[in-house]
DNA sequence: CTGAAAGCGCTTACAG
DNA sequence: CTGAAAGCGCTTACAG
């Protein structure tokens, strides 16, 4: 029972003419005509309540201005603001979006990619999971138009819009230096998946250390499922030479960093310093205020769907390739060893 | 150019069929299929990698498998929780989801509500401004399945599913009252749009004074817009007898006023005690922890697709009703005189 | 300036 | 057990 089984024909009769004059209307090419006919249909869509059924549309003109968007885990801030973004600026462009959410799961993943090709989206903007490669091949060499967010996949020639990791990390290791903290251990979800954020970001802590000339020392590198975290994070402090700061590697980690932290009464900024990437909502809020490493979200999501819609365009094909944005530093408390006062 | 242009046609004539007894295999009505017909199909189907397209798929059924769902305002993190199971439950029974968000302006949900009915969705959950009385009606009249979250709409016959307000701000009241905070305020956005769950919020806190048997005092209701939120909070405590405890209405005004205490160096526990309605994400993590009446989300979303669901159903055709939802209080330490000890 | 006709890729009653 | 045909609601080249 949908709200309006009005079809063009139904208006074509009102307004006694055919439907193809009716489709005319509809489309706004009114260069042909007359003043008189346009009239007539505009009464007769407005008496019956017609809205135009855009499922026929897009059968005809193979096309359902609809994007997809997969993400490997939408828990994460940094992903609904890039989604916010690519939502916003794909609104502006008339087209909808349709966003699933793989749960890092490979398989999901998969499923999802296939039901949007089903339900024919004109394109794809993907945070990919590391497990489909043969699928994301398939979609490359079918020339299906497609951008990846967040995280490249090697051997692969695909648009691909992320953070400059080894930046991020460089930035935050640098703060804490330049704040007084010597040893810096980095705190990160599983590598298990090789997903190349975090592949990444353990690269630039490791380049960092040698950039800035300190030690490398492999206790100082958590790289640990979150169930598992809260363990990893004690033993960091339960070293020998603990760690003064710590740079967590995402919200996910940082979320455990702060719960081990509440529970065992360290102070962060006098006890231990904190950098953590991404700035999550409440950043500044908490206490104390936590010094991030922002990821321009909006630009990244903006930047995704430009891409995308360039393909649509013409024949201007660019050729694919690796978009890195820059990291901003936002200071506050968690990084100064007098901050926590409150 | 789309991943795969291969149709049914091509499918039959590889398979050398009808186009009939591929679209049989494909939804699986064997019952006639000769064993060797199915097997011929089936490598007809993978050799040319063969997807069917749905949105032929829907023009002929009537049908699209979505369902759109249309959000006052998304960044309310309970908007967010719903809209995740109600992913979820969709997702288990076969139907994509299109989110739009209104961000509160009427204009805007009318303008998605129509697209997503021209984009022929099966039914809507609307989380509704209280501007497009007019549209609803319309869809009432014409049996459009339809469910509303979050908020009723008054004149109206149509499934509602949402928390028992007043209860949540006696939950609040009584447990800040148990714990011997005496001059409670409440603190909400703008009533400016005469949105349901703030004017039930203010409803019940003014029921909880009655039966609390506390004074009502009107300069401690603070029902105000973001923008002046923070002046707002700051008149409150340079009143003569400035509250002892706040109910913060939802997560928004809960932002201001943790900003407005960060800011001035109130203590939240010891200076004024705090409860807020929504469970948000930090508020284990927070120095102190918050104390929070949370919603169900998770049934709320999951009962406003049963219900949608329940009117594809058959005949069975229930009588639309209102569903409230039981808040639930989630004691921390925001509402502890001698909580906030770190 | 407007209409008749074909076709987008499916599904489904019906005939055989 | 399988196929031919009609039709879902549009758009568009083409004819007039």
């Amino acid at each position: 029972m949908p709200i309006n089984k009005t079809t063009i024909s139904d208006v074509a009769k009102h307004a006694r003419v055919s439907k193809s004059t009716v489709s005319q209307f509809i489309n706004e090419r009114f260069d042909y005509m007359r003043e008189e006919t346009r009239e007539r249909i505009e009464k007769a869509i407005k008496e019956l309540n017609y809205q135009p059924n855009n499922v026929a549309r897009s059968l005809k003109l193979k096309s359902t201005a609809t994007i997809g968007v997969v993400v490997a885990n939408i828990l994460h801030s940094f992903s609904t603001q890039v989604i916010r973004a690519i939502e916003d600026k794909l609104n502006e462009n008339d087209f909808s979006t349709i966003i699933c959410n793989a749960d890092d799961e490979p398989a999901k993943e998969k499923k999802y990619i296939e039901t949007l090709l089903g339900r024919q989206v004109d394109g794809l903007i993907v945070f990919p999971t590391s497990g489909n490669q043969g699928l994301y091949k398939s979609l490359e060499d079918s020339n299906f138009p497609i951008v990846f967010v967040d995280r490249y996949v090697s051997d692969l020639n695909v648009d691909t819009v992320l953070l400059d990791n080894e930046k991020a990390i460089h930035l935050a290791v640098e703060h804490l230096l330049n704040n007084g903290y010597k040893d810096i251990a980095i705190l990160t979800t599983s590598l298990e998946n090789a997903v190349v954020p975090r592949l990444e970001r353990i690269q630039g802590y490791r380049s960092a250390m040698e950039r800035f000339e300190l030690p490398l020392r492999e206790d100082y590198i958590k790289s640990l499922d979150l169930s598992v975290m809260k363990n990893g994070i004690s033993k960091l402090f339960q070293l020998e030479k603990p760690p003064q700061a710590i740079v967590s590697g995402n919200d996910l980690s940082l979320m455990e960093f702060l719960k081990y932290v509440s529970e065992h009464n360290v102070k962060i900024g006098a006890d231990v310093g904190l950098v953590t990437i991404d700035e999550i909502p409440y950043a500044g809020i908490h206490n104390p205020p936590l010094t991030t490493i922002a990821q321009p979200a909006f630009e990244i999501g903006e930047k995704a769907v430009e891409l995308l819609l360039h393909k649509f365009d013409s024949n201007k094909h660019n050729q694919p390739k690796i978009y890195r944005f820059d990291p901003s530093i936002i200071v506050r408390k968690s990084s100064e060893k007098a901050g926590a006062k409150l």
